[in-house]
DNA sequence: ACTCTATCGCAAAAGAGGTTGCGTTTGTGC
DNA sequence: GCACAAACGCAACCTCTTTTGCGATAGAGT
C-alpha cells in the first residue's frame, strides 16, 4: 500500500487548494440562506467565491453534494445543549433555539434548501442521516440528567422525545407555512414533557 | 363586465382541454413518486400525457407550479380520519395512516418532492399551507370527540396535538432518514395522548 | 351548419447549466 | 533551488430546458 493510496482526496491539505475549499463552502452557505436552493448556482458561487466555476464542479460533481458539505462543514457551530435543570425547561429551550435558527427568513430558506437538497440525492441523504445522529445524540444527557432526577422514568427514549420536540417546528417550516415562535415552542416543550413523564408501559 | 371577463382561467371547461389537464396533471402525479422532484422533466410528463410539451408550458409555467396542482388534485382523495373510541387509539390509527402514505418507496419519493418544489416555490408554499389547515381541520374531530368524552382538557389545541402527532413522522421522513414504521406510529401517539391528557396549565 | 376563438402541435431558436481539453499556477518532496 | 504532480483558470463545446411564431384543431355560441 503505497502513500497515495492511503490517503485520497486530500492530498494537497496546505495554502491554495485549502484556501478555495472554504472560499466555496462559504460563498454556498451565504447563497443558501439568501437565495434558496433553485437559484443558487454553481458559476454564482464560484463567482463570489473568487474562483473559476470549472474548479467548482470537479471538486463537487453534483449540486446536493456541494451542498452537503457547507451545511456539514456549517453546522458544526453547535447548537448549545441546554441544562437549567428540569425536563420542561430544557425541551423549551432547546425548542426555542430550534425556532431561533430556522424562524428568522434566512433560516427558513435554508432549512427548505436543505430538504430539498435531501430530495433530489441520496447521498446527501444519508449524510443527513449521519448528521442527525449525531444531533439527537447530543440532545441526548436531556433526557438522561432527567431520568437521573427521577422525572421521567428510566426507559425513556430519548431520540423519541427529542424527535417529537423538533418534529412538529420543523413540518411547519417545511410543509405547512405555519409561522413559528417561542410560544409555539412553549407549548410543544410542554406537551412533549407532560407525556414523557407519565408515559406507562402498556 | 363581458362574460369573458367573468371567469378567467377555465375558459374552456369542456371536452379536450379538461382532458388534457386531467392527463397531465396525472402524468405529473405518477411520475412524481416513481422518479422524485428534480428528475420529473417537463417534457417527459408530457409524453406520458400524450401531449406536447409546449402545452404544458403554456398552462404552468414552472414546475412547481405544476407540481403544486397536480398536489392539490391528488390529495383529495383524503385520508380518513379514524373512530376507534379513545384518543389514543385515533391518534395511533393516524399516525399509522400516515406512516403508510409516506412510508412506501414511492411516497417517499413522493412527499420529499413535495418538500423540495415548496421550497422553490412560494406560490406552492402557500398552496401547501392552504391544503394543511384543511387537513388539520379534518382531524380536529379526534381531539373535539375526547374532550366530549372527558379524556382531553376543555381547552386542548387541536391543531398543536396532531402536528406534534405527525411532525416526527414526516422529519424522519423528510430529514433523518430514520426508518418509520407503526412502531413508531404507535410510540409517538403514545407520547403525544399521554402529554395532551395530563397537560395542566402552568 | 357556420363562425369565432381558445387551445394545441410542430419546429426552430434561444438560453442556461454543465462538461472537456489544454495550458498555467502552486504545493510538495528531494 | 529543482522537478514533479496536483489543483486551478480559461474558453470552447455540448446537452437539456425553456421560449417563441405560426399553422392546425376543436369547443362554444348563433
Amino acid at each position: 500500500m503505497t502513500a497515495t493510496e492511503q490517503r485520497v482526496g486530500e492530498q494537497r491539505p496546505g495554502g491554495r487548494a485549502e484556501r478555495v475549499r472554504t472560499a466555496v463552502l462559504e460563498a454556498t452557505s451565504e447563497l443558501l440562506t439568501e437565495v434558496g436552493y433553485d437559484r443558487l448556482t454553481i458559476d454564482e458561487v464560484a463567482a463570489r467565491a473568487g474562483v473559476h466555476k470549472t474548479t467548482v464542479y470537479r471538486r463537487w460533481p453534483t449540486k446536493p453534494e456541494l451542498i452537503a458539505e457547507a451545511v456539514r462543514v456549517h453546522s458544526d457551530e453547535n447548537v448549545p445543549i441546554p441544562d437549567t435543570g428540569t425536563v420542561l425547561g430544557d425541551l423549551q429551550a432547546l425548542a426555542s433555539e430550534v425556532v431561533a435558527n430556522i424562524g428568522s427568513d434566512g433560516g427558513t430558506r435554508r432549512s427548505r434548501s436543505i430538504a430539498a437538497a435531501a430530495a433530489t440525492s441520496d447521498e446527501l441523504a444519508t449524510g443527513l442521516h449521519e448528521f442527525w445522529v449525531h444531533r439527537l445524540a447530543a440532545a441526548a444527557p436531556i433526557i438522561e440528567r432527567a431520568i437521573a432526577r427521577g422525572e421521567l422514568p428510566p426507559d425513556s427514549d430519548a431520540n423519541l422525545i427529542i424527535e417529537t420536540l423538533v418534529g412538529p417546528i420543523w413540518l411547519r417550516v417545511l410543509l405547512t407555512g405555519e409561522p413559528i415562535d417561542d410560544d409555539l415552542a412553549e407549548r410543544v416543550a410542554l406537551l412533549v414533557a407532560t407525556g414523557a413523564a407519565h408515559q406507562q408501559p402498556t
